[in-house]
Parts: C-alpha cells; sequence; structure tokens
DNA sequence: GGAAGTCAAGTCTCG
DNA sequence: CGAGACTTGACTTCC
C-alpha cells in the first residue's frame, strides 16, 4: 500500500506548474519555465521518498501548451535525458505516478474539435509517463465527460472512441466515478464494455453510488483492476463541513481513514489524499496506517 | 510587496 | 445569462 498526495508540496516552498501566457510562447521561454518544473520536480520527488510517500501525481502543467495547435516546439528531445533520469530515480526507489488531466478532456464530446484537443492532451500525458520510462501501471485517471442531453448515447460514443484510442494512451487510462455524471456502478459497467480499470474515489462516492457502501463500492472498482495496471489505485477524501457538497477538506478526517483502514481487512490499494493540505494529511495518514498494522 | 484581474481548453448547475 | 465548480493557482498589471 502507497501513501500519496496530488502535484503540490505545501511545505516545500516550490512548484512544478509554472506556466506563462500563450502570447508569450517561445522556444526560450518554454526551455526556461519547463527547467523550473523539473527541478522542482524532482525536488519534490526527493522529498516524498524521504518521507516514504510512494505514490505521486504529477503536474499536468509540466509542460505548458504541450498539446496546443500551435505548439511545434521539440520539447519531448529536448527533456528526453532529463525525464529519463527522474523516471530512473522513481524506478529505483519503487514509487508509483498518477497523472490527472483537466476538465476539457472529454473524449466522447460532440464537438470534434474538443475530442481532438482531448486526444492530443492524453497523448501529452501519456508522452510524459513514457519519457519518465514508467510501465502501464502508471497511470491518467479521466472522469467520463458530460452526458450531453444523452447518457446512453454518450456512453456509447466513449466506448467508440477509447476503442479508437493508441494502445500508448489506452494502456494507461483508468476513469475515475465522479459526483455528477458517472457513479462507480455507471464506471463498473463502461469497464465490462471495454475494459478501462476504474479508479474509486470516496469522496465522489459519498456524493454520488447507487446504494452501495463505501467498501463495496471498492470492491466493485478493484475487480476491474487487471495484472497489467498494477494494484488498484484509489482517491481518498473527505467531506470539507463548511462548504457545498463534494468540496475537499482541509484536512484528513483521522479517525474516519483509521476505520477504513481497518475494514480493508488486508486489501492492497495505493492511496491518494486529495485533502487541501496534502502533504501533512498524506504524513498523518502513515502514522495510522503503521498503527493499524501493528494491531493486526 | 501585495491586491486584483486574467489566463488554452468543457460542461453543467445554480442564482 | 453569467458565475462557479472541477485534480491543481500562477502570472501580470497596477498601485
Amino acid at each position: 500500500m502507497k501513501l500519496g498526495y496530488p502535484v503540490i508540496n505545501l511545505g516545500l516552498g516550490v512548484t512544478s506548474s509554472h506556466t506563462f501566457r500563450l502570447a508569450l510562447l517561445s522556444e526560450e521561454k518554454l526551455f526556461n519555465i519547463v527547467r523550473k518544473n523539473l527541478d522542482a520536480l524532482e525536488e519534490t520527488v526527493r522529498w516524498n521518498i524521504e518521507h516514504n510517500l510512494l505514490f505521486y501525481r504529477i503536474s499536468s502543467n509540466l509542460i505548458p501548451f504541450a498539446s496546443h495547435l500551435n505548439m511545434d516546439i521539440a520539447w519531448q528531445t529536448k527533456f528526453a535525458p532529463d525525464l529519463a533520469r527522474i523516471g530512473q530515480y522513481i524506478k529505483d526507489n519503487h514509487m508509483r505516478i498518477s497523472m490527472h488531466p483537466g476538465q476539457f478532456v472529454v473524449i466522447n464530446s460532440p464537438n470534434g474539435s474538443v475530442y481532438a484537443n482531448s486526444v492530443r492532451e492524453l497523448q501529452y500525458h501519456a508522452d510524459i509517463l513514457d519519457l519518465l520510462q514508467l510501465d502501464s501501471t502508471h497511470k491518467i485517471q479521466f472522469h467520463l465527460g458530460g452526458l450531453h442531453g444523452d447518457a446512453e448515447g454518450s456512453r456509447e460514443v466513449f466506448i467508440q472512441r477509447y476503442n479508437a484510442l493508441s494502445d500508448a494512451i489506452r494502456s494507461r487510462l483508468v476513469i475515475e466515478n465522479d459526483e455528477r455524471f458517472a457513479s462507480v456502478q455507471e464506471c463498473f459497467e463502461l469497464s465490462k464494455r471495454c475494459g478501462i480499470p476504474v479508479l474509486f474515489d470516496t469522496l465522489h462516492h459519498e456524493v454520488k453510488n447507487d446504494g452501495e457502501t463505501i467498501l463495496a463500492g471498492l470492491k466493485k472498482a478493484m475487480s476491474t483492476w487487471g495484472e497489467t495496471n498494477g494494484i488498484p489505485m484509489i482517491d481518498y477524501s473527505n467531506q470539507n463541513p463548511y462548504k457545498r457538497v463534494g468540496a475537499h477538506a482541509e484536512t484528513i478526517d483521522v479517525e474516519k481513514f483509521r476505520s477504513f483502514v481497518r475494514s480493508l481487512k488486508g486489501k492492497d490499494i495505493d492511496i491518494m489524499f486529495e485533502i487541501k493540505n496534502k502533504e501533512a494529511s498524506a504524513l498523518q495518514a502513515q502514522i495510522v496506517l503503521e498503527g493499524v498494522r501493528k494491531i493486526f
């Protein structure tokens, strides 16, 4: 079981999400910013390894405008050696990586340019993981996009478009239950039709479900992960008591996490803490996990 | 240095 | 019909 947090380490004082305005796009600008982002990435990965947080989500902003139509700069060639070095460090330390493209990736969109942009964006994410030389257990998680007024039709389009993706992309893609369009049951049914693994999100499941418990939803999602996909990944969060339904908590609810871990009864999953205070919650969770392991 | 406005991109819900 | 929400604020301008 590996624990981690997404993208930014709040205590470290660096970020791998530096960007710039599209109007300023040039080779020099891009290379300078990407250099900063890669340095920050390496520093963050090192910190994570030192703290035994071996699950980490890399920023989609690592290479700004990477999938933009006007992008004709060969960043892949330029940064291949750096990414290979960082990837080797990741592999040497048995770290696992995920990525999560933004809401602009909607492969089932009825708008052809949205679809084309989505494929380019997914290709960019796959390129990063390929250049890190990580195998297909390192995943790209995304959602079913909008339903566009026709839920069944949009799922049909999703299956077709998913099947048409290159192996390089498809072998890394996993679908995450969301709080509006696709419950874990609906993701599970998509998985039965096209084989995509289902990444379970605990908070989304609390907001949208079909009556299953967290554990039942988790089991359903876990059953979709085959050998080549590695140990099932999940996103773990708590409801923010002061904000709208579905808003992520500022801090982890330690007791709730303890009872969740106990309920797992030894099931092996990798857990990403989507909690606002980032690495602080992941470290607290680690202490909980060590305590539970001593008991069992 | 800090506050406010802006930034590639989609889709839906709410007020 | 515009704002706000989403895995994630960062950059730029203005004072």
